[in-house]
DNA sequence: TTCCTTATGTGACGAAGGTCACTGAAAAGG
DNA sequence: CCTTTTCAGTGACCTTCGTCACATAAGGAA
């Protein structure tokens, strides 16, 4: 079967042919391996990456901290890159590839055209500043009122039903990382909530009960 | 002059005319007075209101805690109340006006249509999200990496910016409230500025230097 | 096995802020 | 003026976390 076709199925919520047609003809396609920086802060945005398949997050980062702001999920882009491509803007914040991922890179300059163009690509948008605006708002909800306990609770089972497992693959160092907190606290809580019996520790990896 | 005619200018953005008349038409305004509670938590959402003078701050509210989300200024609307408009969802913020005002109330109902019919004003939505969006971060940002001392600071000239003087007439508990925080570690941070030169207190309000 | 790397456990200590309980000073309203 | 509110200042103490300094333990690799 050949690429195209495949993509044509895939991106049948653009409703219009012309746009399908318009992303193919325009659009990379690209296989990204777990780890790789799909977007960093700092850096002008050329293309913008629609998630075929695969998983990717999106942190804040400042003076070596990260926080984890909110997951890119199939069938979605990430609107920091729209956003920093609309107005030519650097990104404030590091995008990072967490599982194997495809993804259509959709040159930038195109964007803005595509939305005046085609409803259903400014749907698409739309969309996804609504939900963004909806994650981010609850990113700031868990820092401002929830403690630490809760929010490791609430990102494990986050991460847990991204990939519909019960076993979370991570090291205390990268909770801690996501968290923006210390990994000796993330320890410390990961044991008290051992003790819970909320979830089960192993080397490199938590299992929620 | 007529009301209409002052309408008609202000909202000289939206560029069809047909869009200008169906404000006017549907709208209502409506003055609103300092301290007004203009959407809440947990209500839905009948009419969105575009400002067209006056001020206005979003706040998450969490257990009595206030915490400030950002401003709304003249021209802008609450994209909140869009937000919870267009997807039939309950508020989860809290939008206070802080100087008396001057809004346009215009049916939930309507700005879907609107929107898929006038460019402009899909313009004017995409837009406020944008803006939103990047507010919302900031305020991640601030709780996330700035210490109460720059947090203070920051706030100071923000309400110094938003009202043009360098006088901002609020007590420490308000400014505790915006901030999430404890009054009595406001008056101890703020002495501590004052003692650094930066401000000068008054009883209920204070001078930046 | 043995060695090495990486992940985790733990104690001691400190800093930032929140909480409580007052004190005193300014305005506002009789 | 005098009384009542409202605002602000302060000390003592507590909790949550971050930091530093190690001790261990689990897997790999040789």
């Amino acid at each position: 079967m050949d690429i195209r076709d495949i993509l044509e199925g895939q991106l049948a919520f653009f409703q219009e042919e012309d746009l399908r047609k318009a992303i193919i003809n325009k659009a990379q396609i690209a296989e990204v391996k777990s780890g790789a920086v799909i977007l960093d802060e700092g850096k002008y945005v050329k293309t913008v990456p629609l998630l075929l398949s695969g998983l990717a997050k999106v942190v804040q980062v400042r003076d070596g901290k990260e926080l984890l702001l909110y997951y890119i999920y199939p069938n979605e882009s990430c609107i920091m890159s729209i956003h920093c491509g609309l107005n030519e803007l650097k990104s404030s914040v590091r995008a990072i590839v967490e599982e194997d991922s495809v993804a259509v890179l959709l040159p930038a300059f195109e964007i803005a055209n595509w939305q005046r163009a085609f409803p259903s690509f400014n749907a698409f948008i739309v969309d996804l500043y609504q939900k963004r605006f909806h994650n981010v708002l609850d990113a700031f909800n868990a820092l401002a009122f929830q403690k630490l306990d809760d929010r490791i609770l609430s990102l494990l089972s986050q991460r847990a039903s991204a990939l519909h497992s019960k076993e979370i693959h991570a090291t205390h160092q990268e909770l801690s990382d996501e968290l923006g907190t210390a990994r000796e606290t993330v320890s410390r809580i990961l044991k008290k909530l051992e003790a819970d019996q909320k979830l089960k520790l192993h080397r490199g990896w938590i299992e929620l009960l």
